[in-house]
RNA sequence: GGGCGAUUAGCUCAGAGGUAGAGCACUACCUUGACACGGUAGGAGUCACUGGUUCGAUUCCAGUAUCGCCCA
């Protein structure tokens, strides 16, 4: 900051962000040294997809994040804010594939090595983005320890967990229904799978009895469906045992229609009789409850589809066909046989693949799970346990998502038949099958290719005499959130048990997310900790103490904001257009209670926001005031002026100087209990309310000395000008620690400024403010907050008279017969004079006559002016207003002392307050109508 | 169908068993020696609806409606 007479009246952010950036980054201020002493706290970030950019999601949860932690740090905590990237595998793949494909290519013709240099290319190209972007926000990580899940450190921690986890059992092949996306060409696990609400159609068909008539004529039986092209894999129709339409048949043979399959009628539970007709079609290898049924009534499966979605040879006539198309020819077929009863327009439910945007298709596939009960119930235990190892949920509520979601979980399907991400440490020994993978073909998980090697050969002869044992490497990778589930520990260097960084800050503090990742990540943090250990030492291995579950960004229409719908507001244009500061506090004030959804005003036809905006002129305000105090401060500093002589303090400094501690202590209870929005707001009160608006306004007549002042009151002058200086420096000085872990850049720029301190003196480093218990007076913060409201309606009485801004008041008479009130209000006169404008003020404890001044009444005060003309209606109107006021009030008040249920029931101080309260209004009324009646 | 959340000023949201609050927007005046991204003053609400508990409910409880989210 230069010069005072020099600065700009206005704050212009973006040059002053970038240059605090640098400074950080080239200090690094962040950089923690794990055996320098300090209590730990540790955050790692929610690693964004390394094919993102940012969005507001980003920005909302890096503005808490880092308020969090700069919070921390300046309590003198050695804190570690970690960032990092995931390798989204789909997602690059998908972006890979699609450019191969633009050049005539694709990734088989390329080979899978020269795809996956390629896909590193891509990374080193356009992985930087995100990265790049979470840098403007100024968000204070450690980047020298910036991770990416492929990471070879981190590749080394994916294998070791496959490894433990498989040595325990925990992680087996198996078939299954998997959810195939036909678009990726992948499964993917159940929570990539969206379920959608569309528009379908429930066809009702005839399945004819194959035995003919029974006794009472029934010839078939009637099912519905929602996707008829799956019929060809039918292998029975269940009804309800309950159902008394359908007792008489179950056990008999139905004639499946088109393929002549002979399939049975089976009794099951699960069948709703009050949905369709009452009797479901049942294809176990393409519907996850027709499986189930199908595992319980031993109904054989047939897979009618292949991988990509189209009809296999077991669709006989229909092969070929593409899914969509063959529901069209089967219902075509249906009806030009007579199998077609009707068709109902259908609304229903459609899982869809979250990355491929296509319908899935659950299918039949030999995959590798994790077991999860097992881990689950661990997690489970230490959420019933209160003095266990459960990360505490803020707000509380959603522990029990959490808890719900960890009870009947599936099993967790974790392979992907994809190329990008962590391949798979487990080899097939593909001399036992004749070099072929099959289903069948044995395997053995090991660490790399050697050990592999070793383990399959004590296990393995190789086929036949003499033949070595030959192995190849499962093709497949793992699920990122596999890798994404290890973050917690990976990134500080587990599974070296010597790590530093692990034992310094494992168990993390705190984990900073959205509620939509609590199945997702949260969950499977929790289960892979619970079950790895990554300390090696028992309790605790819940990989944070917190959970701080924030809510979603919505846009104007108070819709999520997504890429599909295009109602992302950009954050880079927000911190273009008033500054990172600005869009972090706007995000961080908007927070209520925690959890709660914010909605962010934007006008999308000038790209500006009210929000972000109040919160740019916020910055500017204090921009002004610390532009104020250079212009003031006679070239010291708050070192050079040193703290206040409380000797020397006048009332207004006393004042400020208790509300400072006061504000102190609420921000530090706020940052720490993670009321980020609440101390945003209480900050944003304080600064523009009470220290703007008053302080620096109570202080401009200390500040200036007047020149022709002389002798001993220039002496005096002079003093209390130092002690105003010092008041306001102090203040200013704190104001900026305390704001800075929301707006760090301004802070650093504006403490910089005041203190004249070097570049390599951070704001970001500097401890937080001891709390002064001495200046607390809640005495003197009542009374003073009273004063305000007498100058308050001393000018709002100017108002009322019609008095020209700059006119001054003959005087001012203030009446109050509270003693303590009126000490005040006498130390107060030359402020009083100042800010009403009054050549005279005086404080009297009994109403003296000043008759046809104007009059307002508060409490047990009264204000009156004496100006130089009178005008009689305004001195009429505002009477009335206050006696309009006085009555509504006694209205009131007597109504429920009347009651006599009131005095009987109600708590003595209650009734006692009101009975004081009635009292005054009586009085004020009756002062309004003698006036009235004065007036004539 | 199950669960969770929301409903308070024109808008975005706080709040608390005892007479309703902020910011923005609005109205009037003001370019005053920090700031017009500003100042001073002002107007503005049947606290979604219906019951219950209570001396007293906008606040607690139950139900209803509307909206949103999650899970099936």
């Amino acid at each position: 900051m230069s010069p005072a007479e020099a600065l700009p009246k206005i704050y212009d952010p973006l040059g002053t962000e970038a240059r605090w950036q640098q400074a950080w980054e080239q200090q690094a201020a962040f950089h923690p040294d794990p055996q320098a002493p300090g209590e730990p706290f540790c955050v790692v970030i929610p690693p964004p997809n390394v094919t993102g950019s940012l969005h507001m999601g980003h920005a909302f949860n890096t503005a808490l994040i880092d308020t969090i932690v700069r919070f921390q740090r300046l309590r003198g905590k050695n804190v570690l804010c970690l960032p990092g990237t995931d390798h989204a595998s789909i997602a690059v793949q998908t972006i890979l594939e699609k450019q191969l494909k633009a050049e005539g290519s694709s990734k088989e013709h390329l080979g899978r090595e020269a795809f996956l240099e390629r896909a590193w290319a891509w990374k080193a190209e356009s992985g930087g983005t995100i990265v790049a972007q979470l840098r403007r926000l100024g968000y204070s990580v450690d980047w020298q320890r910036q991770r990416f899940t492929l990471d070879a450190q981190l590749n080394t921690a994916v294998v070791e967990a496959f490894v433990r986890l498989h040595d325990q059992g925990l992680i087996y092949r198996g078939e299954y229904l998997v959810n195939w996306c036909p678009a990726s060409g992948s499964a993917v696990s159940d929570l990539e799978v969206e379920m959608k609400e569309v528009d379908g159609f429930l066809w009702h068909f005839r399945y004819p009895l194959a035995s003919g008539p029974t006794a009472d004529g029934t010839t078939h039986l009637e099912v519905a469906t929602t996707r008829p092209e799956t019929l060809l894999g039918d292998t029975g129709v269940a009804v309800n045992p309950s159902d008394q339409r359908y007792a008489a048949l179950v056990g008999q043979t139905l004639s499946l229609p088109l393929v002549g399959r002979l399939i049975p009628i089976v009794a099951d539970e699960h069948v709703d009789p009050g949905f369709g007709t009452g009797c479901v079609k049942v294809t176990p290898a393409h519907d996850p409850n027709d499986f189930a049924i199908g595992q319980r009534h031993g109904l054989p499966l047939i897979t009618v589809m292949a991988k990509d979605g189209s009809m296999n040879a077991a669709a006989g006539r229909f092969e070929g066909l593409d899914r969509f198309e063959a529901r069209k020819a089967v219902v075509a077929a249906m009806e030009a046989e007579g199998f077609l009863v009707k068709v109902e327009p259908h609304r229903h439910a459609v899982p869809y693949s979250d990355r491929g945007k296509v319908p899935v298709e659950p299918l039949l596939s030999t995959q590798w799970f994790v077991r999860t009960e097992p881990l689950a119930s661990r997690c489970r235990g230490a959420l019933a346990n209160p003095a266990g190892a459960a990360p505490q949920f803020v707000p509380e509520r959603w522990s029990k998502v959490y808890r719900d979601w960890l009870t009947d979980i599936r099993d967790w399907c974790i392979s992907r038949q994809l190329w990008w991400g962590h391949r798979i440490p487990a080899w097939f020994v593909v001399s036992e099958t004749a070099g072929e993978i099959t289903d069948s073909t044995p395997y053995v998980v090991a660490r790399d290719q050697a050990e592999a090697l070793a383990k399959a050969e004590a296990q393995f002869s190789g086929g036949s005499p003499g033949q070595p044992v030959q192995i190849e490497q499962d093709p497949d990778v793992l699920d990122t959130w596999f890798s994404s589930g290890l973050w917690p520990f990976s990134t500080l260097g587990w599974p070296d048990g010597a790590a530093l960084d692990l034992a310094k800050w494992y168990p993390t503090s705190v984990l900073v997310t959205g509620f939509d990742i609590i199945f997702f990540w949260v969950a499977r943090m929790t289960m892979l900790a619970g079950v790895l250990d990554p300390r090696g030492v028992g309790e605790p291995w819940i990989p944070f103490a917190d959970v701080y579950i924030h809510g979603l960004v919505r846009d104007e229409q108070n819709r999520k904001m997504s890429k599909s719908a295009g109602n992302g507001i950009d954050p880079l244009l927000l911190i273009e257009r008033y500054g990172a500061d600005a869009l972090r506090f706007a995000l961080v004030r908007e927070v209520a209670g925690a959890g709660q959804d914010i909605r962010l005003d934007y006008d999308r036809k000038t790209d500006s926001s009210a929000t972000v905006e109040g919160a740019r002129n916020f910055a500017n305000k204090l921009w002004n005031a610390s532009r104020f105090a250079l212009m003031n401060l006679g070239g010291e500093t708050p070192a050079s002026l040193g703290d206040p002589d409380p000797a020397q303090l006048q009332l207004a400094d006393r004042w400020i100087l208790s509300r400072l501690a006061r504000v102190n202590q609420e921000t530090a209870e706020r940052y720490g209990n993670y009321g980020l929005g609440e101390a945003a707001k209480g900050l944003y009160e304080f600064a523009w309310n009470e220290v703007c608006d008053w302080t620096i306004e109570l202080l401009k007549r200390r500040l200036h000395v007047p020149a022709e002042l002389e002798g001993a009151a220039r002496e005096a002058a002079l003093a209390d000008q130092r002690s105003a200086r010092q008041v306001l420096a102090k203040v200013l000085n704190e104001l900026l620690l305390m704001l800075h872990p929301l707006m760090p850049h301004l802070t650093e720029e504006l403490w910089h400024g005041l203190r004249g301190a070097p570049i390599e003196t951070l704001l970001a480093l500097q401890p937080w403010p001891a709390l002064d218990q001495a200046a607390l007076d809640s005495e003197l913060e009542e009374l003073f907050a009273e004063t305000i409201e007498l100058i308050r309606m001393a000018r709002n009485l100017r108002a009322t008279g019609g008095l020209k801004p700059g006119q001054k008041v003959s005087l001012v008479a203030i009446t109050t017969s509270r003693p303590e009130l009126q000490r005040v209000l006498e130390l107060a006169v030359p402020d009083i004079e100042v800010l009403v404008k009054a050549e005279r003020v005086e404080v009297f404890s009994s109403m003296p006559e000043l008759p046809r001044s104007l009059m307002g009444i508060s409490g047990s005060a009264q204000v009156q002016l004496q100006l130089p003309e009178q005008d009689l209606a305004a001195l009429r109107s505002r009477l009335e207003k206050d006696l309009a006021k006085a009555e509504k009030e006694i209205a009131g008040l007597a109504g429920r002392l009347a009651n006599p249920n009131f005095a009987d029931k109600a708590p003595a101080e209650v009734v006692a307050e009101c009975q004081a309260n009635l009292a005054e209004a009586q009085a004020q009324a009756q002062l309004a109508q003698q006036r009235l009646a004065d007036l004539g």
